[in-house]
RNA sequence: CGCGGGGUGGAGCAGUGGUAGCUCGUCGGGCUCAUAACCCGAAGGCCAGGGGUUCGAAUCCUCUCCCCGCUACCA
């Protein structure tokens, strides 16, 4: 039964390049996701953008003496160009400049003020005269009324985790500047999401399928009770809040970002040339949504985005929201600022994209956070992707060129080995499609691999290069089972590995993308031609691991 | 009593009630089609520790210890 699914994966902030965070935490699962149910014949629309507001990017403009907007759009071609070399097969990546996302953002504010889920509210909020500002919750610190602690921020007590506003804090200062601010009256506008908690306790109830971590993190949240939250702020950089006499505010991003995964699908539909296109995979109570995300943005997705939406009516809920842990570096967590971070161009500099992608697949932080380290990459790439994969398609198809004049061995009367590899083949077919399904990645790719493993295994019981000396065609049966197993890798690996599944699939005499083939098992024709191969992947030399380290840090 | 994640052979990890597994590394052997790749065998763990539940616990409960996040950039 083909099924639609949407695809929205967590919209990047402008401000630095993509990094392993990024991509072990919502594009690399995104993307496998999506490759796995477009080859499986489902209707799939994944779409992103940049986020390209929000204050660390002002700051950032300000420190260099530019725009936002030049800031922000460095940053979004960056994004563009390393997910195209990374193979993140985004149907749109846009950003939230854009005329169509100020639009539709402005339209929802506008329905939800008019329906009364937003409302308009006196606050007063610290103003800090010596730097001639508001200040959000977080640049205001304090001494926290319940436990004492004198680094409480004004959205919250890290010590006693409780939250807080600024107005509670007792000892008031100004981050920047370290001098008291002063409590200014200002209006803003509220979304009322204490309005929404009972229908999302009843919604978040049969998501017994999510995650435990995000399932129970929401729950938790919906129990202890939610708390309606201002939604624009006194800033320049922002969508404009479109109702007079409040042109000098901006719509805060948290609210206006999610808005993208909806308006980001009204521009694809567009640029199709079909406006209504987008339609299906938002109104369609049979289309399940899925949102790829990293751990910190569990509340936004599974709260105030399904909150906007039931506000909004007419419009479903996310089916799963899949958030990842996060990935270490070395051991340590990763810093942008003092470089501890792998980034994403500077990758794609020295190596291909699909050895990242399979350390960052098996290794995925799924259900904990993982580690990354240069080592591990190496002994990955080298003993796994290059000896066990790499090779036994090196060695099968090097051999059948030379022997077999470049073309498919004949089958002859299969014995039992050979079916039973085949059958093997066959099943893990079906566990790399379950486990992917149920965005068990880790799990879909162990698999795969144990499946090429389990091809060396019945090469070097069936000796096709002794066979070859006296029995020339149970030679050539056992080189086309190996073969058949290779029809099977190059589809159970597409989705993790899709460039290199591409040059397998053509190296096996397949033509045009890969991408087209269904999953199932092809078995070869007989004294069809294949392509000369050349190695899938290459080993690394030792040598970078101190290298690479050397150059983070 | 702040919250959360975690402690499984040398390394990285899987395993949530029923004889402790995977990949790598190490040692020994085989093979020679293959990117010194592949295959077989072996050594190596009282599953952080105490107590409890159970016929039976790495797996459930409880206590203790240790590590990592929860602070700016940041999935």
């Amino acid at each position: 039964m083909k099924q639609r699914i949407y695809i929205g994966v967590a919209w990047p902030y402008a401000n630095s390049p993509l990094h392993l965070g990024h991509i072990a935490g919502a594009y690399l699962p995104a993307d496998i996701f999506a490759r796995f149910m477009r080859m499986q014949g489902h209707d799939v629309l994944m779409a992103s953008g940049s986020d390209m507001h929000g204050t660390p990017i002002t700051l950032r403009a300000d420190k260099e003496g530019v725009l936002p907007s030049v800031i922000a759009e460095r940053y979004h071609e960056d994004f563009v160009r390393a997910f195209a070399g990374l193979g993140i097969s985004f149907d749109i990546f846009t950003k939230t400049t854009t005329e169509n996302h100020t639009q539709v953002a402005q339209k929802i504010f506008l329905d939800l003020y008019e329906k009364g889920y937003i409302y308009k509210d006196r606050v007063l909020q610290p103003y800090c005269a010596t730097c001639r500002r508001f200040l959000p919750d977080r640049y205001v610190e304090g001494t926290c009324p319940h436990c004492n602690d004198k680094g409480a921020r004004g959205d919250q007590c890290d010590n006693c985790g409780k939250p807080l506003n600024s107005q509670e804090l007792k000892d008031l200062r100004c981050t920047i500047c370290g001098l008291t601010p002063a409590f200014t009256e200002s209006e803003h506008f509220f979304l009322k999401l204490s309005a929404f908690n009972q229908e999302l306790i009843g919604w978040i109830d049969d998501k017994t399928y999510f995650r435990s971590n995000v399932y129970a993190f929401t729950k938790k949240y919906l129990e202890m009770g939610l708390k309606d939250r201002a939604i624009t702020r006194d800033i320049a950089w922002g969508i404009p809040v479109p109702l007079p006499g409040y042109e000098e505010k901006r719509l805060y991003v948290w609210f206006e970002a999610v808005i993208g995964y909806l308006s980001a699908s009204m521009q694809w539909a567009k640029e199709k040339g079909d406006e209504k296109a987008w339609q299906p995979y938002w109104q369609d109570i049979n289309t399940r949504s899925y949102y790829f995300i990293g751990k910190d943005n569990i509340p936004f997705h599974t709260i105030i985005w399904p909150a906007m939406l039931m506000g909004k009516g007419n419009l479903i809920l996310p089916y799963n929201v899949p958030a990842n842990e996060y990935l270490t570096i070395e051991g340590r967590k990763l810093s942008s600022s003092r470089n501890w971070a792998v980034w994403a161009p500077d990758y794609l500099l020295h190596y291909q994209p699909d050895p990242l992608r399979y350390l960052l697949s098996i290794n995925m932080p799924e259900s904990s956070d993982t580690d990354f380290s240069w080592r591990e990459f190496v002994r990955r790439n080298n003993d796994e992707l290059v000896a066990t994969y790499g090779n036994l398609v090196q060695r099968t198809l090097t051999f059948i060129y030379k022997k077999f004049n470049g073309t498919v061995p004949s089958s002859g009367q299969l014995n039992a080995e050979s079916l039973e590899l085949i059958a093997d083949a066959q099943v893990s077919m079906s566990k790399v499609a379950d486990a992917i399904a149920c965005c068990s990645f880790r799990e879909g790719i162990r698999e795969a691999m144990a499946l090429a493993a389990k091809a060396n295994r019945y090469l070097e019981a069936t000796s096709p290069w002794k066979l070859i000396k006296e029995e020339e065609e149970a030679a050539a049966s056992a080189l086309y089972t190996a073969l058949a197993v290779l029809n099977a890798l190059k589809i159970i690996f597409y989705p993790f590995l899709p460039h290199s599944s591409q040059k397998l699939h053509e190296f096996l005499g397949g033509s045009g993308l890969i991408e087209e083939q269904s999953w199932s098992l092809e078995m070869p024709v007989s004294s069809a031609p294949l392509r000369e191969p050349s190695v899938l992947f290459t080993k690394l030399d030792e040598s970078i691991i101190d290298e690479e380290i050397k150059r983070m840090g």
